[in-house]
DNA sequence: AACCAAGTTTCAATAAATGAAACTAAATGC
DNA sequence: GCATTTAGTTTCATTTATTGAAACTTGGTT
């Protein structure tokens, strides 16, 4: 993270920075606010560019990113996330709740939502997967920390940033960590309006058969329409279908383990009905 | 593309070859299929599941694609994209025709899809953005390719794969060059089944007001529910919302270019509502 | 016309990637 | 139970790519 990792870590370091803005990038934006020399940073920007993972605008000479990182993107969550493979769980919970249900994954320090149902709008994927949230104060966040190792534990703690969104963020390592080993005991935690006014949430992990956190689960709510004791009613219907999507994500973890009929998961990404 | 661009360029063919598969990989698969020595191999995976680009599997050993790819996706989607900016005008399109509508874009020498609307199943984005598609068999990939300079055209050409999907595919580069001659004269253009059979579609390209191709919008059907005539009777909707994307996107391209009013495209990436 | 800012190229010094080979750990065969 | 293969990891002298100061080019400004 802070080691540079070589070429590599600086060029992705440049992504990064490109993909902070909302807007494409100049040159100088990105030097100034960059350690790396001039030269260096232009030979970066060039090989990224030429690599497909940034767009250059012979026009305007502004950075911004490529579209390949779409594609890989779409692998990425088609393979590596849990979200294909938990959609129809997803379905039945929110079918079951009539809430909304969230599904996150730990991205380093962050919490990143895969997936998300909520009972009345739609489902919007791209402008509502991949989208993040911070880990200290949200229910999946503090649920997946809860049951991580302490190792792991203490180095994502060292992360958060303990910025108070609201008056009932725990806003300290020692709130978190208090708050942490309460939500490993009980085996859920709860967002308390910590993150935003009104919203209010149950939340369990994602767990492997050896324990491993895969990811959080949530069913979420506004405290004006319903009460945390209604969402915590549903907590035998998360826990299930936690353990439904850790099942299912077992089978499909490796090559060569379940014998057959793994292969529900594959979806064509070569787009067909095409246009 | 050929041209290894140093180690960041090696780095990202590696990511690639990741992405390529449908399930985790051993470092040994990698290493059969790469050009790459041991040595080298084994420390760009380290650098990149460093990075969060990759997935380690500690008890498997197999690498995926890690999450950090969704977010940065996510970021690439909503900021570099024309997605966001046209699904205003895509919901219209799509209600006014009542047919399926794809949003294009060109990832090298591929089309990839970057929105989608269908009729009777409601959307559902990241399973269908992101997918991609062959240029020289799409009625979007050959409308994009026809009004791209001809030096980037000649060159996109030669990196087309001509795989006959159905009897009708243009299956050489002459055969192809042809059509796109005719699309560029014509304005528009079609697919005949040429990658699949009984899709056909009508598309026409997204230019910039300098003429640059921004990307590819068509209405797509089946020829046993619909006559291509009758969806070459939703050209004047579909050059229309074609200009208005294009407009859309110029007042997007550049900072201090419209003074205001242009921060509605703005989405916070932060997760709120959160669970 | 001179100036300035932004972006691009050069080139010797330097740091980093390389890759052959050695090493370790675990699985498999005898 | 010991030898052998296989898969993954580490080492280190060599080679190669990255570096960064500075010079240069381009396009816009006063």
């Amino acid at each position: 993270m802070t080691a540079t990792d070589g070429t590599v870590g600086k060029a992705l370091d440049v992504l990064e920075k490109v993909a902070e803005r909302d807007r494409p990038v100049r040159f100088s934006d990105l030097l100034a606010e960059s350690e790396l020399p001039k030269a260096t940073l232009y030979r970066l920007l060039q090989t990224l560019t030429n690599q497909g993972m940034l767009r250059h605008d012979a026009e305007t000479g502004a950075y911004s990113l490529g579209v390949r990182l779409v594609r890989l993107a779409h692998r990425a969550w088609s393979t590596a996330s849990l979200a294909p493979l938990a959609r129809p769980h997803l379905d039945a919970l929110a079918r079951q709740t009539g809430q909304t249900i969230h599904l996150a994954q730990l991205d380093t320090a962050q919490v990143l939502y895969v997936d998300k149902r909520s009972a009345e709008t739609p489902v919007e994927m791209f402008s509502q997967a991949g989208k993040i949230g911070p880990a200290y104060c949200t229910g999946v966040g503090k649920t997946m920390l809860a049951f991580l190792p302490v190792d792991q534990q203490d180095r994502l703690i060292q992360q958060q940033s303990f910025h108070a969104f609201t008056d009932q963020t725990l806003d300290t390592p020692e709130r978190l960590r208090a708050e942490l080993v309460a939500i490993a005991a009980r085996g859920h935690g709860y967002d308390r309006e910590e993150h935003e006014p009104g919203i209010i949430c149950v939340a369990v992990p994602i767990l492997s058969a050896g324990g491993r956190v895969l990811g959080g689960l949530s069913v979420t709510g506004h405290k004006d329409h319903v009460a945390l004791a209604t969402l915590e009613g549903h907590l035998p219907a998360l826990k299930t279908t936690a353990r439904a999507i850790a099942e299912d994500a077992a089978d499909w973890a490796f090559p060569e383990r379940g014998s057959e009929a793994v292969m529900t998961r594959r979806e064509e990404d070569t787009c067909r009905e095409s246009g």
